[in-house]
Parts: structure tokens; sequence; C-alpha cells
DNA sequence: AACGTTGTCAACCGCTGGTTA
DNA sequence: GTAACCAGCGGTTGACAACGT
């Protein structure tokens, strides 16, 4: 069912900039009769326009409820928010910001914000870390530098956020890393293997990495109330190792990791989304299957995670201050893209798969 | 002062989906 | 069931302003 758009054209009806007078009719029509049919109203309030054009000067300019002027900290970090979890839905993003138009916003956004958060190392569109290396040294120098010090406001913990949210997503790829080296169409890769147990990150046997892979996705998943929790192996030691390595040593026992070694059983091994993976030849010493599916350690998916997302900020925060080991892991594996001829990690991350976008 | 570049934002365009005849 | 109508949405454009050289 298309419809044809320029059916008024036909008739030779002014476009372009709104006049005080076209202005004026148009309120004092609408202030008079209501709003009824906008195909109606030119030809009623006499305008040449059509009708899509006066709603659209209407709703964009003329309401009397229209909130115009700059944007105050308090929207600029609802608006990061909204669109983290509805995506390019100006409307729906209006609707929460009262006096505020999906067109002022949707303008507002892409001469603002976007490059705000680009300038943060940020894809605007998923709110993700940049998977582009040069954006992802930005990134890296932004997060290592602190540059979270002072009294921030509240958009700088919008962005201190989302910088956080990027902290955790790099670790998601780290982890994403571990699974490729470790089941990646049921043959380990021996060369990344070999690269993971060099001591630049960490000396980590196959059956390490195996752990690493599930700690990662279910220990800060569920630390973090961002994700189902999985429940933790009770290998400390080796999560412990990974943890100073990262920065990212648990500091309170609302934060720690259960002890309880029955919580590794049968419903653990339940859990694994795709048990094809063939990782007995992996690991001697691991009986426990670990999963080759992805967990993301944060989902924009509902606006109930980011709620969750909200308020945990505190924890992200203060483990965010704590990263510069794992930014240093992380330049370092950068660095081994350009020296080491064998493979490519950006190749690597653009095959990682990410979790879906938000709705 | 003149010119080119970049940023901003109002308005337009093409399209979709719901409603109605 | 079908086609036309209509409101609304998101992407894009272009005029103008601000800024830099």
């Amino acid at each position: 069912m298309v419809k044809s758009s320029n059916r008024d054209e036909a008739g030779g009806v002014k476009k372009g900039p709104w006049t005080p007078e076209e202005d004026s009719k148009l309120v004092e029509y609408v202030d008079k009769h209501g709003r009824g049919s906008w195909q109606r109203i030119p030809k009623l309030a006499g305008l040449n326009r059509c009708g899509k054009s006066c709603r659209l000067r209407w709703t964009n300019y003329l309401r009397p409820d229209i909130r115009r002027g700059k944007f105050t900290e308090e929207e600029e970090q609802l608006v990061i928010h909204l669109h983290s979890v509805l995506g390019n839905k100006w409307s729906s993003i209006a609707t929460k910001l009262p006096g505020r138009t999906d067109n002022e916003i949707k303008n507002y956004w892409n001469t603002h914000l976007r490059k705000k958060l680009i300038r943060m190392g940020i894809d605007p569109v998923t709110h993700r870390p940049a998977t582009n290396l040069n954006l992802l040294t930005g990134l890296s120098s932004l997060l290592s530098a602190g540059g979270l010090g002072g009294t921030p406001s509240h958009l700088d913990n919008a962005l201190k956020l989302q910088a956080d949210v990027a902290h955790l997503l790099k670790l998601q790829l780290v982890q994403s890393l571990i699974q490729v080296l470790t089941s990646s169409y049921g043959t380990p890769n021996m060369d990344l293997m070999n690269l993971f147990r060099s001591p630049l990150l960490g000396n980590y046997q196959p059956s390490d990495l195996l752990q690493l892979s599930r700690q990662i996705a279910g220990g800060l998943g569920g630390s973090l109330s961002l994700q189902s929790s999985i429940p933790m192996t009770p290998n400390l030691s080796i999560l412990s190792h990974y943890l100073n390595n990262i920065g990212l040593q648990p500091t309170t026992p609302e934060h720690s990791f259960p002890s309880d070694a029955a919580a590794v059983t049968a419903s653990d091994a339940s859990r694994t989304e795709e048990p094809s993976a063939d990782i007995s030849n992996v690991s001697s010493t691991n009986s426990i299957p670990a999963s080759s599916s992805t967990h993301p350690l944060v989902s924009a998916s509902s606006e109930t995670k980011n709620i969750d997302l909200v308020q945990s900020s505190d924890i992200l925060c203060a483990n965010t201050l704590a990263s510069e080991p794992f930014e240093a892991c992380w330049d370092n594996l950068m660095k081994l893209d350009t020296h080491d001829s064998h493979f490519g990690w950006k190749d690597i991350i653009d095959e990682m798969s990410w979790p879906d976008a938000a709705p």
C-alpha cells in the first residue's frame, strides 16, 4: 500500500520556511477548531500548504507546550540512556522528555550527543565500545587516564557509565576470545592457545581458559546483576589470578564469588546453551562443560536490565578505577595484531558474535 | 574583508501501518 | 478482501549562522 505523498504538489502548495503570517493563521485555526484532520486544515485555515507540512509545523514548532532552548544535563543523560534502550525511536524517546519533539531530539543527538559518544570511544549506534581499533585506542587511554576525577556532572556520570560498560564489554570480548581458543569449530586453535599461554597474558593453560571463560560469563554477570547468574566453580585461585590481571578483584562480600562447590553441578551443565562444542580433548582436568556461547555481560535489550545497569554504576565505576592492569593486557593484545603476522585480533573481533543490539 | 569550511536545525521526503469505505 | 486515506515516523536535505584562515 504505497501512497503518493506528492498528491498535494499537483495543486502547487507552498514549501520551505513558514512565514509569521502562516504561523498565525495555523495557530489561530487550531486554537479555534482544534486539530481535526490535517488534510483539511490547510484549506479551512486558508493556507497554501499540504496537511503534512501543517502537522509538522504545529508539532515541531507552534504547539503551545513546546519547550525550546538548550538541553539540560538531565535531558542529555536521559536521551543517552533512552537511546541505548530504544535506539533511533525518536518519537518514543520524545514521550519521556516533556516539551521536546522527536525532531529536536533527533537533531540534538546527531549534532551533539553522537559526537560526544564517539569521542568517548563508544559506538553511538550500539552503545558499545567501538571495535574499530582506532576508536578503541582512544577509549583505552580514556579509561586508563582515569578522566573521572573531580565532581562529575550528571552528563559526566552518564558518559562514565557508558565507559564502564565499554570496559565490561572488553571483558566480554576477552571471554569470547577465550571461547574461540577453546572451542571454535570443535578444534582448539593451538597458535592462539599458545599466545594466551604467554607470560604476557598470564600463562594460562587450556584448562584454565575453559574455567576462565565460564568464570567471566557467570561471575561478572552474576555479581553485577546484569545477567542471570551462573553458579561459580570453587576454583578461586584461577579466578583470583584472572581478576588480578584485569583489575577486577571483588571488593565486598556482596560482590564476591560463592565458594560453594555444590553450586557447580549438573544444573550448571544444563545451562550450557550449545553443548555441541567438543572440549573434552582440550581439557583433561575440567569435567565441566564450558559454555560455548557468549554470555553478554551487559545487555541493552530491555529497560529492566538498564535499570540494573544504572543501579550497578557505583560498582562499575569503582572497578573501572582499578582497570589499569586490564588495559595493559588489552593494549598488548592489540599490539600483537601488528607484530604477529600469523593472525589478526581484528579479524577475530570482526568474527565475534556480539549480543543483539537494543530492540 | 573575503572566502571556505563546519555546525545547526527547520523542513521535506519516502515510507509504514492503522483505519475506513 | 481490497484500495484509498491519513497520521506518524525516521532519514535526509538545504539554508543559514558561526567559525577559521
